[in-house]
DNA sequence: TTAAATAGTATCGTGTCGATACCATTCAAA
DNA sequence: TTTGAATGGTATCGACACGATACTATTTAA
């Protein structure tokens, strides 16, 4: 017996519109929760209006556009970086990141953690193996965390802990639980 | 060892955000790819713009929007429907269903095809469960199809081969796949 | 030293969305 | 039977999202 996609991607679209407009109700909108979400999980090097783009696929139009109303809403900062002065560094601010603790996709969580673990571990191996289908149709990356990249470097001997092999950057043991947009598998 | 529901979540995040702006390259919006689907798949007591509005969880004026623009397209077609002089019946053209047919979805199609079959149903039963919750706490419905609910008759006595216990009335082998509204497990 | 590439911003038009106001029609209750 | 509420839809507004285009400033390469 065959069974038919159809359900798989029906079900996909009803949860992706939910997911993707849960902000109508709350102070953000959907574009900028995911900003800021990812914002939040960035590692230094990728907390960029650039990196940005690459995350969420749209033109840098709509993503300034995007940043420029969270930056009115004083839940982020923007800084120019030393060294290039056409880039530009974002930074959470105390009200972004405890706007964060109020995220409306928190009520998936619970749903999520109610799992056995086996099954969540199949969910996410799944859903990657969709994601990255998706991705590759657009040529885009998957942005991985840095301990699981090709090019971190562990216990590096000069000093920090870690280092990032292909940035030349060391990295904290937090820095390596975050979000790079150069992430290599 | 404790799996993290954000990994989860945040792969949700991605594939939702993808699914949802699919349509920022085709002809539709996103919005209006997704009610054109439902009509494609809804039953004749479903294809009403209240019935969409409870689908897609947006407010009644943003679906008499969406509507009017696949009309302006010559996708679907509204009739007022006889016995209620208010409400209205919405049909796809012959445009609208060969439109169907080149769903940007389907990239997703041949991944969950290639998942084996066991699999494919543990997934469906867990972004199922997943939708649920996010139903729930928006009292919105699932909206299943004839075959699997409550008030389905098989095989109804009358000459047509099911038929439904709640509305009266008679269902052909093809109604009893498509979606409802009034669907009740 | 100049040309091209890069990082961002600004502006326009279309579409989406909630909110509100509105119009018929149907239904219920007095 | 009238009359008032509920129902099914539409129209319009303002905010935001998005692609497209045009633009600026800086960096890099030739």
């Amino acid at each position: 017996m065959k069974i038919d996609p159809e359900v798989t991607l029906s079900l996909l679209e009803r949860l992706s519109r939910i997911i993707n407009n849960d902000a109508a109700v709350s102070s953000l909108k959907p574009a900028q929760w995911e900003a800021l979400r990812y914002l939040g999980k960035a590692n230094r090097f990728s907390r960029k209006p650039s990196a940005l783009t690459a995350y969420m696929g749209v033109t840098k139009g709509s993503i300034s556009q995007t940043l420029n109303a969270l930056e009115r809403k004083a839940l982020i900062e923007k800084t120019t970086v030393m060294g290039d002065k056409r880039s530009v560094t974002i930074a959470l601010t105390t009200s972004g990141r405890s706007t964060l603790e109020d995220d409306p996709l928190q009520i998936f969580s619970k749903a999520i953690e109610q799992l056995p673990h086996h099954e969540t571990a199949k969910l996410n191996s799944l859903l990657e193996s969709l994601l990255k289908t998706a991705l590759k149709q657009r040529s885009s990356t998957p942005f991985g965390v840095c301990k699981t990249c090709k090019h971190f470097k562990k216990n590096a001997p000069e000093g920090n802990p870690h280092q990032c092999a292909l940035l030349q950057e060391p990295l904290s043991g937090e820095d390596s639980d975050m979000l790079c947009r150069e992430h290599v598998h």
